[in-house]
DNA sequence: CAGTGGTCTAGACCACTTT
DNA sequence: AAGTGGTCTAGACCACTGT
């Protein structure tokens, strides 16, 4: 007879891991509540702490867990669904739908923003950046980049403080009115400033939402946000019903 | 004096080498180039092999990098820009823009779909599958579920092959010319059948894109697609130019 | 078959938060 | 100071791909 065991399929250790965390967080934990530390459970399962990281990681990369340094591991609530795609939200300068203006500059763009905007390379634009915050916590943060030809009235005070010299940007900006835009979605690992922001460490998963806006042909202004990608899940509406779609399976 | 370096802000090792490789890849190496071993590499930098497999978990979610098990480490080309949210592309049925069906059957949708849908738990809907092709390789592998009452006038032969049932209720959806639609992008990984569609390992970072079809103000069916996260940039586009956007930084 | 990436172990130390 | 998750090591073996 031989071995017994036929059609074994050797799942790996850290995805059985997995889905039994998954279906324990199903139905003994509530959302918020703190899970045994890893050592403890890595014990608990027979595995090395190695091992059960690499199941950890994959819930919180599905927005089941989230883990905080010297704090310990909780369940977590599920994502929120964020409208981007929404012209009334994307417009850039619309005020107070949870972007706040941070700072302001005037930079060179990276190549590939230097492409999109049809610039010349080495040519500076003005750089704005925000933070867009829901229910009292970060899930993006953006770097908005405006050619100068695009705001062709735009004179900055100097010595004028960030937030304000990035508000004055917006507005010339909202004056635009931009007439159609163009979104594209990727995944990407948080830049150290933009971790920081979004209260995650470097490296953390992300949406990349890059977007153009057009007014008059050209390409006006790119903005590149980065969403959290454990916590937000991103909706493109003809309706916004943002909050009505519950976090999905594929796990 | 004491220790010299203030500000030493200790950059973990796996970080620094990313940037390190990042760099080496746009200097010294073409798209499909196959990089040294693992082995190799962390000899060379000097490191443990599971430090370097973290700097190349990284870029191969950033889409830089390509590795696969018996083969190697090659240099991804850049991400496929992929158009979702195009009214015209997105409408299921509408046929041969990448799209193949693969299968159909009745089934239990999961609990989550069914609340989009609708329809009372345990409820059987149509299943299709369906897998996206783009430039030869697969994309996107999706489940369409329709529920009966969208399409009263189907009727399955039995003993159907899968692919052609799939075909019919395709054909009777699209009669049905959904008049909206609702998109939402999430991270998730790879279930294990959809990895193997998607010719990944099980776990693998995928955006889960869950469309809504309205008809006649119900939900007429409910998409769910899995792209791949490492080779798709996902583009929800006013004008369809997506191919224009080269692959964006955020590294 | 040899060579590749994928999984797993049993430790150690570090950075951070809370008490 | 104690406890948490984050980083790192040096090894081992496995699963898969090519020849």
């Amino acid at each position: 007879m031989g071995t017994t065991q036929l059609e074994t399929a050797p799942e790996p250790k850290y995805w059985h891991l997995k889905t039994v965390l998954s279906d324990a967080l199903d139905s003994e934990f509530a959302v918020g509540e703190i899970l045994p530390n890893e050592r403890e459970l890595a014990a608990r399962f027979g595995v090395a702490r190695a091992t059960l990281r690499q199941a950890l990681e994959q819930l919180e990369l599905e927005g089941r867990l989230q883990r905080r340094r010297g704090v310990g591991t909780t369940v977590a609530p599920p994502r929120m669904g964020v409208a981007v795609g929404d012209s009334a939200h994307g417009r850039p300068g619309t005020a107070a739908d949870g972007w706040q203006p941070v700072d302001a500059d005037e930079a060179v763009p990276p190549t590939a923003v230097a492409r999109l905007l049809g610039t010349a390379a080495g040519e500076t634009v003005q750089v704005v950046r925000r933070i867009r915050k829901t229910h009292g916590q970060p899930v993006a943060a953006e770097l908005l980049y405006v050619p100068v030809e695009s705001v062709p009235g735009l004179s900055v005070p100097e010595g004028l403080p960030g937030a304000a010299r990035a508000r004055l940007v917006l507005r010339e900006l909202e004056d635009l009115r931009p007439d159609g835009q163009d979104q594209a979605v990727e995944l990407g690992s948080a830049r150290a400033d933009d971790a920081k922001q979004l209260d995650r460490l470097p490296g953390a998963p992300v949406l990349v939402v890059t977007t153009r806006y057009f007014a008059g042909g050209r390409t006006a202004a790119v903005a590149v946000a980065t969403y959290r990608a454990d916590t937000c899940r991103l909706t493109f509406g003809d309706n916004g019903a943002a909050e009505a779609v519950p976090a999905v399976l594929a796990g």
